[in-house]
DNA sequence: TATGAATGAGGGTTCATTCAT
DNA sequence: CATGAATGAACCCTCATTCAT
């Protein structure tokens, strides 16, 4: 048996390899602008090689993604167990959000690059579909954070779950986007720096949602 | 006289035939994954004829991009008219923004790509300039807007009016984003229409906004 | 009849215009790197108005190179005045040439390019044809020289007149390709100067010719 | 460890085949009238598989021109095994390029491209180095029969090693350069053949150099 | 005479992918 | 499992040249 399991460790671990390898090509040049060649070259392997573990440029990219969605989920599932509140949640998830992003913003780029592939072309790959699964855990974690904080008090009643959700998950994101897109605007346009970008839309979302608690 | 305004105008023209084009193709490849053959074939000119029109396919995206700012200035300009409070200004540049990209996903395709640019490649080609402008004076109006709330009395003081504008647009390009990128999420998961979703999304950021004067 | 004269000295004055600016991109560029295009950015005059000047590219380089040869011959003209003996005529005519080609290093180029093409796609345009007429002039002038030379006693007797010719144009031909091509080479690491190594190319041949007369 | 040689062997033959087939292109076309299309034609391999071969064209134009230094070296150290005095090597150095190079125009032809570039064009290849390095040898070793020459009284003493050693290179290379360029000349109007005037260039040098010992 | 506009053909290069071994 | 070698298709761009006006 010992012998199936090292071999499955192995090849477990070149695919390390290669994501990592990817990433740091991604992070320098873009999801497009990563070329296969590139991929072997740093890795020192043939091309044809990475065919073996990744059946296509596109499956490296969404085992990358799922790489980062799987590090996301784990960083939320460590951030919320201190929360007491449901409030203390949701926005601990955004501050996870925004704090793991900066850390990798590799995975910002190509979640994003993903997500902005149009419908006919989006791939079914095993890595895609259990990305899918993995986004949809963490959003059922917004979910619950509003559904428990509504339960306890922390957050106020009377706004759908689903859309408040979705509101906090876009509000994340889109502020992720100008800290990304928008630094050199922030830095010599408006004498902003990310963090304090950050604080602030930290406090509007608390305001939004705790409102009624006042 | 005559003639050679006419030559403008045809010449005008033919660039508005070729930028057609390449909205049409963005909108359905993305940017990348447009070619100037595909342009080239679709408005049956001789690719070295789109040459003549722009400079690099860069700065064909850079005019599709300066084209969609215009057009999104101008729904501004005439949607600010009719608004009386600061508040309402605001949150009508939120609500054109909602129904120009939904109407013009391209440009939002376009413009994206164009923000996600590493800083060294990006263009300095005229349109992009002129495109950069466009968006400095957008930018303004939002803070303009957010500046003429909290002199009426209709948007609450105390904020950063720099930060208040970012969260704004950082709030709004997020709701774009899912809207775009996860619809048929809302459709099949949760069951909701992106309809639903920017109205929220406005009621947020209204409730946000004005609760100082409650 | 006036009318006639000025036209035909327009018609004259663009055509050096357009020589000079390609003589200015061929020195540059070279003669393949040189384009349609840049000359008409550079003369400011369309690009189809060179084709009334110039039938095409090949003419407009013969057109150079004909003007070229007929400032050598006009400056060979001038030397061989005031030169007393056939000798001192033939040696004349070579630091000419030095000096000639040094001063105007892109008819060197040019003649070059025009020298090293295949038979077959050697075009008969006029101003080729001329410049045959003129580089033969040319010739004869060398052997003329070499030919009162023998007849003065400054030039030994004995090989053939044809022979020196083509010895002597082919000494002054390489020994300019080494001071265009080499001149770094002379530099770093032979630590000579064009101008050394010049003089001695003129010693070389006058100790060749004048052997004789020893 | 056989497999491994043979394909090593096949490798090597594959890149001779492709120089081979440039070779025949530039022979007819000139190296910038040679395409990358024409040399995957002719050797019926795909154009991308000439990259994997030669890094770019200026690559491969660099191998040819190495390859024929590389022979002409070769023929130079044969001819200068059987030859006595220090004269009678530089002289079979003449010998030899005029030969060689008759019987091998495209090594001419790509020499001289390569050395008509720019030098901020000029490229830094392994295979230019390399040309470098072999083109410097070549030099030295006629330096070497110079001063052999003068050494064994061969060579008349009291003119500069290095001058010596360019002009010779310089009147090498000018007389193939006319017996290129001129052939038809030589033919049509002059009505003498290349052999004869490379005989009478030997004779030519052999008498300038000699001259003292007489 | 002069031009703006257009074009066919081709340039070198790179891509993701797939063989036979 | 891993590789070296190969490929078709496409990439963006530029060329010299020629129309109709």
């Amino acid at each position: 048996m010992g012998i199936k399991e090292r071999k499955a460790r192995e090849k477990r671990s070149r695919e390390k390899e290669i994501i990592k390898a990817a990433k740091k090509l991604v992070l320098k040049h873009g999801v497009e602008g990563m070329s296969m060649n590139q991929v072997a070259d740093l890795t020192e392997l043939n091309k044809a090689t990475l065919y073996l573990y990744f059946s296509s440029k596109d499956d490296l990219i969404d085992a990358l993604v799922h790489e980062g969605l799987l590090a996301l989920e784990k960083e939320f599932e460590e951030g919320s167990r201190s929360s007491r509140s449901g409030l203390d949640k949701v926005l601990g998830f955004v501050k996870t959000s925004f704090d793991f992003y900066k850390q990798n913003p590799v995975y910002f780029q190509a979640l994003n690059h993903q997500e902005r592939r149009m419908p006919d072309e989006r791939s079914r790959t095993p890595f895609s579909l259990r990305g899918d699964e993995i986004a949809g855990r963490i959003f059922d974690k917004f979910r619950e954070g509003v559904q428990q904080g509504m339960a306890d008090g922390s957050i106020r009643k009377g706004l759908d779950i689903r859309q408040l959700a979705i509101l906090i998950y876009a509000h994340t994101y889109g502020v992720m986007h100008t800290i990304f897109s928008k630094e050199d605007i922030y830095k010599d346009v408006l004498n902003l720096d990310p963090e304090t970008v950050e604080k602030s839309a930290l406090e509007f979302m608390e305001f939004f949602l705790k409102q009624e608690t006042r």
